[in-house]
DNA sequence: ACCATATATAACCCTTTGGTTATGCGTGAG
DNA sequence: CTCACGCATAACCAAAGGGTTATATATGGT
């Protein structure tokens, strides 16, 4: 995934309004009218983040007459997952291992325990 | 953690800068100018970035001396990791099943599904 | 006391975002 | 054919985002 993919992935889930239509999804593949129906806004409005969402590539669409049939696209978020994974994890050893130096060295006042080792 | 915290986090990391930043910090924790030396932008520009993931709760700041020191703090990527993870690993099903379906019928069909590349 | 260093804040600029209303365009129904 | 429906697009607006330069604040060094 191309870096600036995973900038539209991010920023297309940081509207509660977006995570709230792909979690609609979730239960299966649906138009745009029915995606609209639980968020108060215009419709216009849902096309837009829809338009938002098609090109962060988390969603697909389909003209089918003319209803427009959306379903969700797992990779790039499957993408997203692995990347902030990786740092969950990572930060979450790392935290630990603070949390458990702290409490060892409780005593031992105010030195930089220095930098941890890379990866 | 509240609805609009994930926001906060999620538009933090759809910042190339910042996740650069965040993969630096992943090294240990430094101080605002060590931070700031691989971005190729101004001192302000930085400190802002910093005031973006702070207030996403993504890194916590010390003063120490003239200095701030910055690390993580894990805790809110965990619960966006948690929140994404979810929704990656049920939509990954999702994707599965469809590509099951469609190589089922091909095979029924004598048909080439051909819509989804392999990933 | 003075100057340099580390960082924040202010003021400004342009672009993007998220909303609106009005309109257009293709399709299905009668 | 004509009309309603499902959706997109256009034009507009206010607010937020990401950058800048200039300035302020606090600490450290001499």
């Amino acid at each position: 995934m191309r870096e600036g993919q995973l900038d539209l992935v991010f920023s297309a889930l940081a509207d509660p309004t977006r995570r709230g239509m792909l979690e609609q999804l979730a239960d299966g593949e649906t138009n745009v009218g029915t995606l609209a129906e639980p968020h108060d806004m215009s419709q216009p409005a849902v096309s837009k983040h829809l338009r938002v969402l098609e090109r962060a590539g988390l969603i697909q669409r389909t003209r089918s007459g003319r209803e427009h049939r959306i379903r969700i696209d797992p990779r790039p978020i499957d993408a997203a997952s692995t990347w902030i994974g990786r740092y969950a994890r990572f930060w979450k050893q790392q935290f630990d291992a603070v949390d458990a130096y702290l409490e060892a060295h409780a005593k031992k006042t105010g030195k930089n325990p220095g930098k941890r080792p890379k990866r």
